[in-house]
DNA sequence: CCGAATCCTGGCTGATACTG
DNA sequence: CAGTATCAGCCAGGATTCGG
């Protein structure tokens, strides 16, 4: 309490700031795809995966939510793109450095979440059955 | 499986489970106000704030988005919930253990958003701007 | 093989108004 | 004060089709 004072204000301000670093990280990852497409990099990491292997390795997502996906992270600097000019073209997508350090971030969440799911579905199950 | 061979077959299926932890942690958190109202509670904890204090704290949530999200987290067993029985109701919100733990991986991800927003957004100007 | 364009729908969200 | 109900708009996401 030297100069905080909880009662009267926080003051946790930046985490509504519209541009809150915290708010724009989980719009990325908070998605339905990012997060998947992610591991599966950080998992071939440093080796670069094909679009159509990406596509079999997160099953269920659609050609159009995958290219989506991975230009959003392209955009944020966090995949790598790379065109082979070849015919059929190629594109193999790897981690960039800064997508890499976010699987550590992410890995603390998936253990959390591990951890805990077995309460949290228990709570759930207590709170629908009253 | 008990060897990993990334390259045949890494199998993280785990996380394209439709029951799958980190998807549903994700699915939780990842919302536009959850992560907000956790904060507010963990600065508060292990106080309680009422619900008018909530949504002060919480600048641009309506009241219907703030019930939700107590909602939510309450049958998530990640938040409480107390009604005092006066004249006008007074209802007052803490955080669970659980939710509390939560707050250090959440804690996790704000740092790195911090240290890596101006990375973020660098790469973003780049692109955009070819 | 890669991905862009189009159409369409369900759910999330906000604004407003109402109840206890 | 706390919470619900209703209505309307927006956008993520899916299915399909077309192009390079």
């Amino acid at each position: 309490m030297t100069t905080s004072t909880p009662d009267t204000d926080p003051s946790p301000g930046d985490l509504f700031d519209p541009a809150c670093p915290t708010r724009q990280v989980l719009d990325r990852v908070g998605g339905k795809w990012e997060s998947m497409v992610i591991k599966v990099l950080a998992v071939a990491s440093p080796g670069e995966v094909r679009f159509a292997d990406l596509r079999r390795r997160v099953p269920g997502i659609s050609q159009k939510m995958l290219s989506q996906t991975l230009r959003s992270l392209e955009r944020d600097g966090l995949v790598t793109r790379r065109v082979e000019p070849t015919v059929p073209p190629a594109v193999h997508y790897s981690l960039t450095p800064l997508g890499l350090s976010l699987d550590g971030p992410l890995g603390v969440l998936r253990a959390w979440a591990e951890r805990h799911v077995l309460e949290i579905e228990a709570a759930r199950a207590r709170y629908d059955g009253k």
